[in-house]
DNA sequence: TTGTACGCGTTATCAA
DNA sequence: TTGATAACGCGTACAA
């Protein structure tokens, strides 16, 4: 037995009454073991409880199968889907997620931590990502992926959800349902997604000419919603047309926040008097409570573009960046 | 550089002019090394971009500062919300979270998985947990914490919400509310928690001999209370009092499925026609749109209690079950 | 205070 | 097919 007291493949060796070397061989898939030897060495590593030790496998063959996803805000449910999704995914590649929560810390840590691991990549989620981290990352040589994170002239894999589009989808669709005196709600936690979802929905409004409120604030998703609709909404009466007739919010939290506030707490009526159009089509936005209209943007096809990237292991060709294609999903509120 | 590309202890002993020992020492804490080496070191680190090989490290020391935490189901919101405190907490405490997603896995490749990497400890979460990865990993000598999931006669720490208390508390308030005809709601998920809930909701009301329905099924937890609101309010028309006036649901998803169905699609009232209190107050249940009565359990003290139940590493004393209390939260549907 | 030498548990190489 | 032996990159007695 070892210090620590587990089993090692010297131990089993021993009760078996082989070399080290047929342990090793009997747990390493296609090698050169004959049945007899196989057989003994299985007997006795069940006997002992042994496992092979992958710090000891990982450090020899250089090569660990922890993969890092580096992310914040994992209570969000777009994120925690994709989180969910993720992480089954590469258990199912022979991966494993070494997951990092980059809220709230010291980034200089995470940074070193993650690079100490050797692992294979480091998946960097959107949310609260830290610009450093992913340049010290790649200085290193470190394999990055980076969701809805694209940054140009970096030697990173990307993938990005078609947030531009998003923008112009949303636009269009209160436009068409006759939406004049519109207005674009982001929270105060401002990614990189959430500007470029506002500024396609800005371009598309600019393309008809016409103007467009801008609300920006609060601290969560949610609550930057229901601050909205207090701050947009204030002094029209249930039976009183509001200033605005149209809302997009670049996440369904934040629309779901607004949509709330405005119903329960103005008594506003949705879409009645004021329209409402979110981003992501999380589960609850499909809820009969809320039957928001969103702009979906699929997490399986994420996940999916996640493994791709990670499968072109060596080969430098291919697609370094993979747009995630997003549609509209229309509900009760707009 | 090391065949991976990677920089080694060696490469910056050479750079620098001293031993391999003198980098050593430099980068542990509390070691001897004068000013004047730790200087050169440093620089010639700081210029190769070393980082120490947390692979070569832990097996050298025998001690992994990595801890598995074992689950499924990421995406419901209480376990989200523990995963993120989870995850922030112990990355400040100098761990870091294996995340391996058991759902429609192969057990067996999962338990293999967990005790090759000679984590310091494996948290189990609630839900799909398997009994067998269990016993097998205790069988091992793996240090282990169980979340809502206490096994007597088992060598490991649990912590576990005081879920018979909060099925009693549901039970009391709904008896108050003057509701005589119960029932208790329960996903397909059918996890040890929500079995305890309904049995406190169930003894409480043995002790007033008050009948109780039973429903059991839905794939998901929302689902469910979907399924569960058409099945048992069928026939109910807006103004007529359905067969019964009060519901506890063992998880507020659920609770938010029957809530929603009953509301949107039978046209019953809530909480005139049927009241409904649900378990866990995810932040869902908060919003306006649900204002769902609810069992609080708080998952920051898990949070709290895992840490307390890691620190002590080798004192075998201490609190090895941990009790997270309960509090009803009363809002607008009961 | 520094350098040498050994061990952590594994896989890979090379004779036998 | 098997068994010594050499890495893998690191921490740490031990000696200098």
């Amino acid at each position: 037995m070892s210090k620590a007291g587990f089993v090692t493949a010297a131990d089993v060796a021993k009760l078996a009454g082989v070399s080290r070397s047929a342990v090793s061989r009997t747990f390493t898939p296609d090698a050169y073991v004959s049945p007899a030897v196989r057989e003994k060495v299985l007997r006795a590593a069940d006997e002992l409880g042994y496992r092979v030790n992958r710090l000891a496998k990982d450090l020899q063959t250089s090569r660990s199968s922890m993969v890092a996803i580096v992310g914040a805000r994992f209570y969000e449910p777009y994120v925690a889907g994709l989180l969910d999704d993720l992480s089954a995914a590469l258990i199912g590649k022979g991966l494993h997620a070494l997951l990092l929560n980059a809220s709230s810390q010291d980034m200089t840590a995470l940074l070193n931590l993650v690079l100490e691991y050797r692992v294979r990549a480091v998946i960097v989620l959107s949310g609260a990502p830290p610009r450093e981290l992913i340049d010290q990352c790649l200085r290193a040589r470190q394999r990055m992926i980076l969701i809805n994170r694209h940054m140009e002239d970096v030697e990173a894999g990307s993938i990005e959800t078609d947030d531009r589009m998003g923008g112009r989808l949303a636009a269009e669709h209160l436009l068409a349902a006759g939406r004049r005196k519109l207005c674009v709600v982001r929270s105060g936690a401002d990614t990189p997604s959430q500007r470029r979802r506002a500024a396609g929905f800005l371009e598309r409004l600019d393309e008809e000419g016409i103007a467009c409120e801008r609300w920006v604030a609060g601290r969560g998703n949610y609550e930057a919603g229901c601050e909205a609709a207090r701050s947009l909404l204030r002094g029209s009466g249930p039976a009183i047309a509001p200033d605005i007739d149209g809302v997009f919010a670049a996440t369904d939290r934040t629309a779901l926040g607004f949509l709330n506030t405005a119903r329960f707490e103005m008594g506003v009526s949705v879409p009645q008097d004021v329209a409402v159009i979110g981003f992501d089509d999380i589960p609850e936005a499909a809820w009969s409570s809320h039957n928001l209209t969103t702009i979906r943007q699929s997490a399986p096809d994420v996940v999916a573009a996640v493994l791709t990237l990670l499968a072109e292991d060596d080969e430098d060709a291919g697609p370094r960046r993979v747009a995630i294609p997003v549609s509209l999903v229309e509900r009760g509120t707009v």
